[in-house]
DNA sequence: TTCATTGCAAACAGTTTGCACCTTC
DNA sequence: GAAGGTGCAAACTGTTTGCAATGAA
């Protein structure tokens, strides 16, 4: 982590090393208060401001990416390296968030460069509805009622 | 418009009607308060709770979309009516804002739901970049520099 | 020793809410 | 006439900023 930071030209706190550490152990998809909270374990004074600024800082350099789902505040993941991208299925009841991957989507980006002219950045499909577990819950409420 | 409204078991007041007509005749996209705005052209004494209120009813009424793109605000669009859904080019110099369709996004959300048993109810797809007037922009701007 | 980084408190922007009055049905 | 919608002002939430003290290089 720390080379990380040095890399992205960041000098190396222990703050910085682990909300790092954070983004990396976690399975994606936290959002700041609960990056804070846990960041508070290992190091009790941190302050939510430099959740935020560090946050924003490794967005710059284009370590970290903010996520909208259908949420008022956002969430936090370390960018993907390499080739190999990834998107997200969000449930809608269970707030599930799953990731992804498919060769649809660079092929969809390959099309909307060429046609538009565009020189891509960065792709984000977010695909919302209800997951397996929600939908097996609701039938099985629908069946008790009835 | 009216219709719309009865048929959401929303009354029909001409704040709706208007905020309605508005999202109808924009180019889509637009963000609260450049909805607030229009309406008072026509309708000065609305308030922009009125807005964010018909906004947010519209939102649950499935009539309304909203769109986050990498602004700390939101935009809105009326929903895709019928089969063609549209997605979004986002560019992140000039903030212009182009729909695109591509039978990519449904075959997509298709396998999607069959390999994780998903039932969908939305897809959104946002492509940032650099799009072909910017980057004109921005290679006239090298060229001169040199 | 210098300058970036931090924690704290205060500010901020976008959005939501409580309430008295008004409008739709 | 009852239920629901509106405008206004005040509240709220997530995020950002100013500043004095601290820590990395």
């Amino acid at each position: 982590m720390p080379q990380l930071l040095r890399e992205a030209g960041l000098r190396v706190t222990p703050q910085r090393a682990l909300l790092l550490e954070i983004l990396r152990d976690s399975e994606g998809h936290l959002d700041a208060d609960e990056i804070y909270r846990r960041a508070r374990h290992r190091h009790p004074r941190i302050s939510l401001s430099t959740v935020y600024r560090t946050l924003s800082q490794l967005k710059d350099q284009g370590l970290v990416r903010e996520l909208h789902f259908d949420e008022d505040h956002h969430h936090y993941e370390l960018c993907d390296t390499g080739e190999c991208k990834h998107y997200h299925l969000y449930c809608v009841d269970c707030g599930a968030v799953v990731e992804f991957e498919s060769p649809l989507v660079s092929e969809l980006t390959r099309q909307l460069a060429r046609e538009y002219n565009f020189e891509i950045v960065d792709c984000r499909v977010t695909v919302s509805g209800h997951c397996s577990a929600c939908r097996a819950k609701q039938r099985a409420c629908e069946g008790e009622s009835q």
